[in-house]
DNA sequence: TTGTATGCGTTATCAA
DNA sequence: TTGATAACGCATACAA
């Protein structure tokens, strides 16, 4: 089956000379006539020679091919990192093979033994929501391997990262609502063990110290799944128990269309009664009604940034680092937050 | 750097036997003293070996992986199918390699080309909108790499393919509108030089034939960047040229989308005034206002039946087919044509 | 300028 | 039961 590849040794038998001898035409080495070089290129050509990357590999001890592992590639955020990731990679001649974990510990754990064992020389990972421990982050290095961690990072490895600040961020959302003119805003958080999860609750936290509001711990309620069947019902029974407030800031999008639908349901209107921002700013939020203001994260961006980090890893060997480059957000206004 | 990764010299020479005994001691080969056995599968361990899967493939001439081209990963319907694939791949003991073509031909050819080069020992390819010629298609047949289709099938290769029918999906739409009492319907095509598009409007047209409705060409409106935005501009224009229908069928949800907002612009109401259909069951169809009619198409289960068609070409090493695997859809009815 | 030998990590074959 | 050898495809140090 296999066997209609064309190697080194196929045109060096049709040429008659040797296979090291192909091997230099081929690589534009300097010793070598340069007429033999033409007739060895053609008949390269002919053959559709195409050099064999995993004998390459072997050789090189280096695969030229690097791993990713993200949560979820439906999630839009990390479908645009990967075209970052995949646009840097391939103009340094490097391959992606790509790994879901599925926001499963066990899996992102499978994940990285796989792509150890396929021998990738280098890793960028955002971590799982289901954190056990760093075990096989410490593999990785022991292995010098590089790794790079994008997004949601793990704390106590020292590694690189590229992230947004989540915090700050979250502040912005916060405070446009409370500029706005909101007296009393409820905050939904995806998660609230994740890290970047708690970095948002700090930001809307520090919106509201800053700006002298009463902090009401009431108004920070966690939603675990992310899915806006979650905030919906959360939603709904908090404004059938009589709870008041006319501003919302999400930490995901998909909570905060859960949310605008009950407090549709509940007979409000958006941002009349009350205003609402999200938080990724997934291509949908301009088709929702009202279309749905939320912070921009820059995935494509992040993408290229994590993999040019790797890059410089890979290719001046150096020290293990755990330098982290915050990415700038970008609160964008919708009518679900203005008039 | 490479270097912290045990071979199976290392575990030979802390143990004092040779490579070869490893090897048999590793793979529980028959022949083998039980006792050293044991020392040696401890020592690995202790040393984390992990077998080279680079060396592996190179011996094999089987790299355990497969290669998989998509138009586009940010798309719902792709990252659907690459999960079915990645979970019959990985029960099977393959890998996944993906690329984005981004819809273009040269870049559909250099990701085929880079795979190949990668030793895949399978290909599942999406095609690009852009569509040239099957050159590349003919070079992974002739050396003998096993190919399969999915959802977009070029015409004049002999390779598997599983899709969904798209002319009984697009026909089982526009009788839904007729069905509600629609009396002209008007359908948004999506760059209709595509085979699957060419196919939904087959289905549009034979639904108005069976049920003895006029057959406008005007109604039949190409929007070729399958971006709202486009169905936005052009159905605006042609609400403002006086056009009249009272029923949609657009051949993807963004489009329904992008023509929704113009309907509404022009102070028409869904489903009263115009009902609307989709097409993909994006993720978003039960978040935008009303919630869109969609054909669901199953990608996951696409995934799925494209790998273990794969996998049966792979292992069973059989000869060039044709064979089409249709998928049933399903007309998810929401408000946008339903009262 | 070209050919030969060697090794990358592994396993199958043959010899011991 | 174990070890030495060769081979997978390629690049390179060395010899010619």
């Amino acid at each position: 089956m296999k066997s209609k590849q064309t190697t080194i040794k196929d045109i060096a038998r049709e040429i008659g000379v040797s296979p090291s001898t192909v091997s230099r035409a081929l690589n534009d080495h300097p010793a070598i006539n340069s007429a033999t070089k033409v007739r060895i290129k053609a008949k390269a050509k002919e053959l559709k020679y195409e050099p064999n990357i995993v004998a390459l590999s072997l050789k090189n001890r280096s695969t030229k091919t690097i791993g990713v592992v993200v949560p979820e590639l439906i999630h839009f955020f990390f479908s645009s990192v990967i075209s970052g990731i995949e646009e840097v990679a391939y103009d340094n001649g490097y391959t992606v093979m790509i790994c879901q974990s599925k926001e499963s510990y066990d899996k992102e754990v499978k994940d990285v033994m796989a792509l150890l064992a396929h021998r990738v020389d280098g890793l960028l990972i955002s971590q799982a929501k289901e954190i056990l421990n760093n075990e096989h982050y410490d593999e990785i290095q022991r292995r010098g391997v590089p790794l790079v961690f994008f997004d949601r990072m793990p704390s106590g490895v020292k590694a690189p990262s590229i992230i947004i600040d989540d915090a700050s961020a979250a502040k912005e959302a916060t405070q446009h609502l409370i500029d706005r003119g909101c007296q009393s805003i409820m905050h939904l958080g995806n998660n609230l063990e994740m890290p970047i999860s708690k970095a948002r609750v700090d930001g809307y936290r520090q919106a509201l110290l800053d700006s002298g509001m009463q902090l009401d711990e009431d108004m920070i309620v966690d939603c675990p799944t992310s899915i806006q069947n979650d905030s919906y019902a959360k939603v709904l029974s908090l404004l059938e128990g009589g709870a008041k407030f006319d501003g919302l800031f999400a930490s995901n999008d998909l909570l905060a269309i859960g949310a605008i639908k009950a407090l549709k349901q509940f007979g409000l209107s958006i941002p009349q009664d009350v205003a609402v921002v999200g938080f990724s700013n997934w291509n949908f939020c301009d088709m929702v009604d009202p279309p749905l203001s939320s912070v921009n994260q820059p995935g494509t961006e992040m993408g290229r940034q994590a993999m040019k980090r790797l890059l410089r890893m890979i290719t001046e060997d150096e020290e293990n680092a755990n330098d982290v480059m915050m990415l700038d957000t970008a609160l964008i206004v919708r009518k679900s937050s203005s008039l």
